[in-house]
DNA sequence: TTCCAAGGCGCC
DNA sequence: AAAGGGCGCCTTGGAA
């Protein structure tokens, strides 16, 4: 009875339009929304409801517009019936006759006059344009709810913005699309043009754009230095309908957007080439990112409008002078057009903002949708212009030498990064899902076994601890510390006793009632004046792992043993928690990996200092060896036939401080080779010298073939204290790290502290004048510079508390260190990308982790890549080196990451 | 129901 | 008075 697969068969189709509150009559499908929707037969209704419903589900989309309902992707419905009715629930019948059309995929189905309105749970998303989530709203809205008027800012950016409407060129077909490809391929192929896409179906907070979300529009704006192009009747801007079967225009324009030569500028790139790469068509003419062009410009705008494109366009330091067409249109966010608010029930304005979803407004705001998505190539534009310019004005200074301006950076460095950036993102990485759900299953029975441990020792002292969430740092801090004074704001003080209200686990039962979900249990002190040093910005005692591993209150004897054990417990229960939640259920989820198992995080450059940050997931923190108790990283994999090649440096910063600062001490010791820590303590201390030069001791020892172990102690085992206390100060100094900071990580007085430092900068005096120099530089010039000569700005130190002022020093003291880093590795990618015998063999790149890179490909040339990957990265320089010391790099290659490290 | 800040923790 | 730089993201619990 039912046809599978193809969709010539239909002819008609009944939509079922399901009220929520007569669920039981007629259908048998229960479901919580508000209506459904759906594909139905005319036979065995009744039967086949489940069924249906499924099937309906497969539906990509059917959306509504006015009076009409649209279906798309009908073609998805493998089972699709023949003899159809549309009914719907008042009773009105109507009948459709739909014509199959050869491309399925295009398909529409248009039901007319069906007098309803229908919202859908659907997730839509702008084209993410900006560090800022921007996301419309998820509208799950029952009985539609009255809108509350339109507020004055809403009415006076929509009049605004209609204006926008006359320059607009609508391309909604084929035809009109090939004519606009025609003058964007050859009378204005030599202007830049800006480009922007509006995404529908993507949760950006969870989902890749790799292989997610649907165009259903995008705009072109094209200019050269001295006009617009025109595309005739003063149309200058191009909007593309690519919603309801929009599939056909939009390839028209692969040739455009495929053409190398053609010249595009984007805000945020990498989303935008995703979602259309998506469509098949390989986006190339990568010109400029404004994003990245605003971030070079100012990597400080956390805090004022940030690097959005309304943020940025809206403020005139960044836009200079602004053409008068745009300060009467700025860009407002989508919520302050589009948004609109509840009544409530006493008939004020409610304050959370909703939005249709982005498909819908293209439909059913269609005017106000085409000038708002058009506005934003426009304005990406302009931002381009602006950007530039500023840039051409910033000089350029490499490694202390002038080169040119800034928008000379951003086209020898930026530019190719941003476009390799997102070939990795599109490449990603193979995750093995089954080896990461057998260690769940471990970690999950290991997290139990903690937790009951734990909850059977507190509950001795405080019963209701048996129920309590040990995954709550309230109740964690409620236990172990109530009663305690704050310590910011004396007089507030935690209570003594406090009830709580849990998820009831069932072991809660009222008599003749339903279970109760929760239950309130009741959590007191258990132990009198504890006392810690740890506490939260806010004033609280710290129960953070490290904080209670150092609770030792509980006094002697069994009592205190056990206290110590149900504390390590308590510790093992937060640290596998928190390795479940972070790494070991999100690898899994579906939204992130794609049909082929690779999961594609977005790489962006979007810090202050210029390092990479990864997000979707955060690829950059996956749990390292040592820590790593479940080998996480072994979930990470290369494709069959292929392998992984994981190069890192070796102390990347510490090297970059030596040759930022010129310190002779530094570069000797990196000279010398071996293990810097070793070198830092035998500098530091007199005996270890003394020891060193009576070859008491070893300061490193390569073992001969033969040879099993040194002939006297290594310095790292006999002076072992030492040798970490210099470790720790080698990475901590870079870091502005100060003298009280130091004494409370090794429980000793400030004053030893303090000396300890003094031993370390004893031979290293040019650290401290460097140091000295970029704190002067940020208080004088508000910047300070990376060995490329990107800056970091700061905000004027006059105006600052004296912990703000604290805090700006030690960012201007790392900033640099950690900048230069980020640069070096940024350098050796670039270097790595352009070599032509790895690309060759087969091999890329897939990601970075700061002083790592990970690539695969071919196994049999895996040895041969890993030499090529470590030479580019020791002379990253375009095959040299410019450091006056050397860039040590450790390299292996195996099948999966844990493996290679 | 949804949003937000705080606290915590993973990485380099 | 506080006192290590740079990230992303999880859970909680209270507020809207």
């Amino acid at each position: 009875m039912w046809h599978s697969g193809s969709i010539s068969h239909i002819r008609n189709v009944l939509i079922v339009r399901q009220d929520y509150s007569h669920s039981s009559s007629g259908l048998g499908v229960t479901d919580n929304s508000a209506f459904k929707i759906g594909v139905y037969t005319n036979f065995n209704v009744q039967s086949n409801a489940q069924e249906w419903l499924e099937e309906s589900k497969r539906i990509s989309s059917i959306k509504t517009r006015n009076n009409e309902f649209f279906i798309t992707n009908l073609w998805k419905i493998t089972k699709v019936p023949t003899i159809l009715h549309c009914t719907m629930s008042s009773g009105s019948e109507l009948k459709t006759q739909w014509q199959p059309d050869s491309k399925i995929d295009a398909s529409v189905l248009k039901i007319s006059k069906v007098e309803t309105s229908m919202q859908f749970d659907d997730k839509a998303r702008d084209g993410y344009d900006g560090d800022e989530h921007e996301c419309t709203a998820k509208n799950t809205v029952q009985d539609s709810p009255a809108k509350a008027p339109m507020s004055k800012e809403s009415k006076d950016a929509r009049k605004a913005l209609a204006t926008v409407y006359d320059k607009v060129l609508v391309v909604d077909n084929v035809k009109s699309a090939r004519s606009v490809v025609q003058l964007l391929t050859s009378k204005y192929k030599n202007f830049i043009h800006a480009c922007d896409t509006e995404v529908a179906n993507i949760d950006v907070k969870q989902e890749t754009p790799v292989s997610h979300g649907e165009v259903i529009c995008f705009s072109i704006y094209s200019g050269n230095s001295d006009a617009e192009a025109d595309f005739g009747n003063g149309k200058t801007c191009i909007w593309v309908d690519v919603l309801d079967g929009g599939r056909d225009v939009l390839m028209e324009f692969a040739p455009f957007f495929e053409d190398p030569s053609i010249r595009k500028v984007w805000h945020n790139y990498s989303f935008d080439s995703h979602v259309i790469e998506n469509y098949g068509i390989k986006v190339a003419g990568f010109h400029a990112d404004t994003m990245h062009l605003a971030r070079l410009w100012d990597s400080s705008r956390r805090i004022d409008g940030g690097y959005s494109l309304e943020g940025l366009t809206n403020d005139h330091r960044v836009m200079g002078v602004v053409p008068k067409e745009l300060q009467k249109i700025g860009k407002r966010s989508m919520k302050t057009i589009f948004g609109w608010k509840k009544i409530k029930k006493d008939g004020s304005a409610g304050k959370i903002i909703s939005m249709e979803p982005v498909e819908v407004l293209q439909r059913d705001d269609r005017e106000m949708w085409i000038c708002y998505s058009s506005l934003d190539s426009m304005s990406t534009l302009r931002l381009y212009e602006s950007l530039k310019s500023k840039l051409e004005k910033k000089h350029w200074t490499f490694d202390g030498c002038p080169r040119g301006s800034m928008y000379d950076f951003y086209e020898e460095y930026w530019r190719p990064f941003g476009a390799l950036l997102v070939k990795m993102e599109t490449a990603g990485m193979l995750v093995d899902r089954g080896y990461l759900s057998e260690i769940e299953k471990v970690a999950v029975a290991q997290r139990k076994l903690a937790a009951d441990k734990f909850r059977k020792w507190a509950s001795k002292y405080c019963p209701d601890a048996k129920y309590m969430n040990v995954n709550s740092d309230t109740q964690i801090r409620q236990l172990f510390f109530g009663g305690i004074e704050n310590r910011c704001k004396p007089g507030e003080t935690l209570p003594k006793s406090r009830t709580i209200k849990v998820p009831n686990d069932g072991s809660l039962i009222a008599e003749g009632k339903k279970t109760p979900k929760y239950r309130t249990i009741e959590l007191f002190s258990i132990v009198e004046d504890l006392k810690t040093d740890l506490f939260t910005a806010s004033g609280w005692p710290s129960v953070s792992g490290d904080a209670l591993r150092s609770l030792a209150a509980f006094g002697g004897g069994k009592k205190g043993k056990e206290a110590c054990h149900a504390i390590a417990a308590l510790c093992e229960i937060c640290s596998i928690d928190s390795l479940i939640s972070n790494f070991i259920l999100p690898l899994q989820g579906n939204h992130i990996s794609c049909d082929e198992g690779r999961i594609h995080c977005s790489l962006n450059i979007n810090t202050e200092t210029g390092r990479l940050s990864a997000r979707t997931p955060n690829l950059q923190n996956q749990p390292a060896l040592e820590k790593d108790r479940y080998k996480i990283r072994q979930a990470f994999v290369a494709a069959p036939g292929n392998s992984l090649i994981v190069a890192d440096y070796g102390q990347l910063e510490l090297r970059i401080l030596a040759h930022l600062a010129s310190c002779k001490s530094m570069l000797d010791a990196f000279k010398a080779g071996g293990d810097f820590h070793s070198r830092t303590a035998m500098n530091m201390y007199q005996h270890i010298r003394d020891a060193v030069e009576e070859k008491k001791v070893l300061l490193e020892w390569h073992p001969q073939p033969g040879q099993e172990k040194p002939p006297v102690p290594l310095l790292k085992d006999a002076f072992g204290a030492e040798r970490r206390k210099a470790k720790m100060l080698n990475f901590s100094i870079a870091y502005g790290k100060t003298p009280v900071g130091l004494a409370r990580d090794w429980k000793v007085s400030v004053k030893e502290a303090k000396d300890t430092l003094k031993l370390w900068y004893r031979d290293r005096k040019e650290v401290l004048a460097w140091q000295m120099k970029q704190k002067e530089l940020a208080q004088e010039k508000c910047e300070v510079y990376t060995l490329l000569g990107r800056s970091r700005r700061f905000p004027n130190m006059a105006h600052a508390t004296s912990g703000q002022r604290g805090h700006i020093e030690r960012a201007a003291i790392n900033a640099p260190v950690q900048g230069s880093a980020a640069d070096v590795a940024m350098c050796a990618m670039l270097e790595i990308d352009r070599n032509a015998r790895l690309k060759e063999l087969g091999w890329r790149l897939l990601l970075q982790v700061h002083d790592e890179v990970i690539l695969e490909g071919p196994t049999e040339s895996a040895d041969l890549a890993k030499s090529i990957v470590v030479e580019c990265m020791s002379k990253p320089f375009y095959g040299t080196n410019i450091l006056n010391v050397e860039l040590a790099v450790d390299a292996k290659c195996a099948q999966n990451w844990y493996a290679a490290k």
